[in-house]
DNA sequence: TACAAAAACTAATAAGCGTTAGTTTTGTAA
DNA sequence: TTACAAAACTAACGCTTATTAGTTTTTGTA
């Protein structure tokens, strides 16, 4: 019937993807279907392989874009003349305001990468686990520059990337506070449990 | 073809919801079917149903338990004298004990709830909130009693209960580091961030 | 106005799903 | 050994799934 939608400066796959990202994340990916995907876009399911391959592909697409967003913000971050904390808040305060500003891809690509399909599903692990890596290289830094206290890096990572994730939470519940308040006592929280 | 398994003090049908757990967590609820699990249990899809009415049935039972164990033990330390950053202490050593200890039922409870059917959805959801209030209540008491700084209460919970959940990645990596250091690192990192 | 490409449609396929019905095997106790 | 119940089986159901093939409609341009 209608033609889909699509706004000023975004392809029309890229409206496909977002509605999918929106819909994976709120049924899960095997529970949302192409046929549901299609009537949120307004057409019929065979329409959408004008503009993608397979479901899988929408999948793909996503966690791709995430691991890659997350990945060049580390490579700036890491080329600045900082302090390690300062690096370390500002790589936190980017999860959170990833967290706002690309909620559903970042929920899927957090909750939904194992139903990526080889050999992606191992590239996509590659990569966290290379970023979970140059942050346990920044803590290990931060430590022996005596900016931090003698914490184990891995359960630092560990727990900053955790508690970070948990904004998901805070996302349906907006009211019980501001996105200023919210980010800045986070950064406190987990800045105040590691510095000296 | 074999009769299944049944541990000593295990009903069969308490196999069936472990290994269920088991695979619900590896694939996610809608993916995972029913024949598989049979399969997993030497037995075909159909027999299934002499011990379990329905795949959904499944999933409330285990959601529903690990709600019942958490506000369980969550009554027993709201009534210790204890202080109050020992009482945060024990909730979250316990979330870290059953981290470790019933992984599989814990990672469904935690990802795979938005698939229960109402009512059972609402419960499950109100359990939750309700837990998270007295978690609240908790910190903003500690708040008054000048044991922890003057912290946001939400923010504060969505930090802890996030970051115990991320215990699920160190649970694929156990190498790294022994469960002893992982939960005395995690409890001080999360504690030293808001007590004075 | 005509033409070509993009984008929608309808119809259909094969595969997998949870689940039911009805039947046979197995294990236990009289 | 017989009888009964528990627990397995086979066959099949109706439904949904992602996807394909082939066709028609819409759109933009010359």
């Amino acid at each position: 019937m209608a033609k889909i939608y699509s706004g000023k400066h975004t392809t029309k796959k890229e409206v496909v993807i977002e509605k999918a990202a929106f819909l994976f994340k709120a049924k899960g990916y095997s529970a949302a279907s192409m046929r549901e995907l299609a009537i949120a876009l307004g057409i019929e399911a065979p329409s959408l392989y004008n503009y993608v391959g397979s479901k899988s592909e929408l999948l793909q697409t996503i966690c791709i874009k995430m691991a890659t967003a997350f990945t060049a913000n580390l490579d700036i971050v890491e080329n600045t003349s900082e302090s390690i904390v300062e690096k370390i808040e500002a790589i936190l305060r980017f999860h959170i305001q990833m967290m706002m500003n690309n909620f559903n891809e970042v929920f899927v690509a957090n909750h939904e990468w194992k139903h990526l399909k080889e050999p992606l599903l191992s590239n996509f692990l590659n990569l966290r686990r290379n970023y979970e890596k140059r942050l346990m290289t920044l803590i290990k830094t931060g430590v022996e520059k005596k900016e931090l206290k003698n914490i184990n890096p891995y359960v630092t990572v560990l727990t900053i990337l955790s508690a970070v994730r948990g904004l998901e939470f805070w996302h349906g519940h907006k009211k019980n506070v501001t996105q200023q308040v919210l980010e800045n006592d986070m950064v406190n929280h987990l800045l105040n449990g590691i510095i000296h």
